[in-house]
DNA sequence: GTATGATTCAAACAACTGTTTGAAACAGGT
DNA sequence: ACCTGTTTCAAACAGTTGTTTGAATCATAC
């Protein structure tokens, strides 16, 4: 190599401008420029801005979700065929989360900022992307959790994890746009204390009495198609 | 006027497009040919693209919030100074939210759904803005909730505010970047499943048990600045 | 009708975007 | 030394961006 990891180089100053202004108001130029390499190495290297931003996630989703899967394997495999507990599951899936985003000095902090603004403005091409990657991940854990809550709905199981990504990716954003915490409670990075409030609201939020339902809500009216 | 709510137009064309493609990547060109006016119109009547994203929150906004402030007033009234139920300042707060989303005809749906795309990106200059034209909101809501739960410690009821604002933000958005509820289940519109729903999630969370926090979190030691 | 101010229109502007190019610099093996 | 494939570099490319311009058109009052 001529100059040693031009290609992490770029990843780095990508993710963290990505972060700060988003994908479409982040030239390459200014990623070269911060990366102090040339402008057309990001299209040696990655062949399109596209590919730089799936290379992006790529590079920490994959460990991220192998590190779920694994605790969850784990898991199952001590309880032996029995359902798990609720606060287990959802304390391996958010809690591998949180624990990148404690990790500050190697990038995970930024990161998992970048993936909690993301979530809620996926720019077309990005979505399908981060589905499959997510995919095998969300199979287990939807499982998981409808087995450990026999008595719920699962609509209900599920939208309240859907709920629950809410409150993460915003929380995780790191912005707090409407200054309802103190200012500087978000990025002192005191990541072990939001774990264990968010935790708790979380659990909260899954063990919460089921809702009254409009009528012809809990199953829809088929009109069309009748037959 | 030569030509019927050129202004309204362009206003309703930049809410629909902002909502699918974001701000940046929404051209002027874009929004004047939806809006089936000059690609002039915009400056003339708006000076610059930001002003224009500026109106398309505003002229929504400020109606949202008078409304909720107006229903606390009514709801504080008829409590005569007495502490309010936790349950019915959410309901008030969030439930406005709801009602606009609910509303798919007049466009208060896709204006929650940017609104809700908002909230975790916001583009510098937005920020700003938010943050003022929610403020008078926030600190009467704040206040309200601090006096309805006397016993729970201030910071922590303001971590659930928070946590409840990315719920609704990620539930609102109408995005479910991961496919966890099942397909159609977010644009069939059925707001008032997904208003019981979210409604006794959030609750939940609300009324969950303190979390234990890590030892030296609950009362940050003042290193810097000793004096 | 004519004058006046507001609005619309087509065309152009300069600045910036992602991408491509072809030559230069580099590394390692023979 | 030479050759070979990889990587870097400055420069240019074609396309798009938000904005501006000056003339044309409209509505309204005199």
């Amino acid at each position: 190599m001529a100059e040693i990891d031009t290609r992490q180089r770029i990843l780095d100053a990508a993710e963290s401008l990505f972060t700060e202004h988003g994908f479409d108001a982040t030239t390459l130029r200014q990623i070269t420029g911060a990366a102090e390499v040339n402008l057309a190495a990001v299209n040696y290297h990655f062949g399109s801005k596209e590919e730089l931003i799936r290379e992006v996630f790529r590079r920490r989703l994959t460990w991220l979700n192998q590190q779920r899967l694994q605790e969850l394997d784990r898991l199952e495999a001590e309880a032996g065929g029995a359902p798990l507990k609720p606060s287990r599951i959802l304390e391996v899936f958010f809690g591998v989360a949180l624990k990148m985003a404690a990790d500050s000095k190697g990038g995970g902090r930024t990161f998992m900022r970048l993936l909690g603004r993301t979530y809620t403005k996926p720019s077309e091409f990005v979505r399908g992307f981060l589905a499959e990657e997510y995919a095998a991940v969300l199979a287990r854990f939807k499982a998981a959790l409808i087995k450990a809550l026999p008595g719920v709905p699962q609509e209900e199981i599920l939208w309240r994890f859907h709920f629950m990504m809410g409150a993460m990716s915003y929380a995780m954003s790191g912005t707090d746009a409407l200054h309802i915490v103190a200012k500087h409670a978000l990025d002192d990075g005191d990541a072990e204390a939001l774990y264990a409030r968010l935790m708790s609201f979380m659990l909260g939020g899954l063990r919460a009495p089921l809702p009254m339902l409009p009528a012809g809500s809990a199953k829809r009216p088929r009109i069309k198609k009748a037959a």
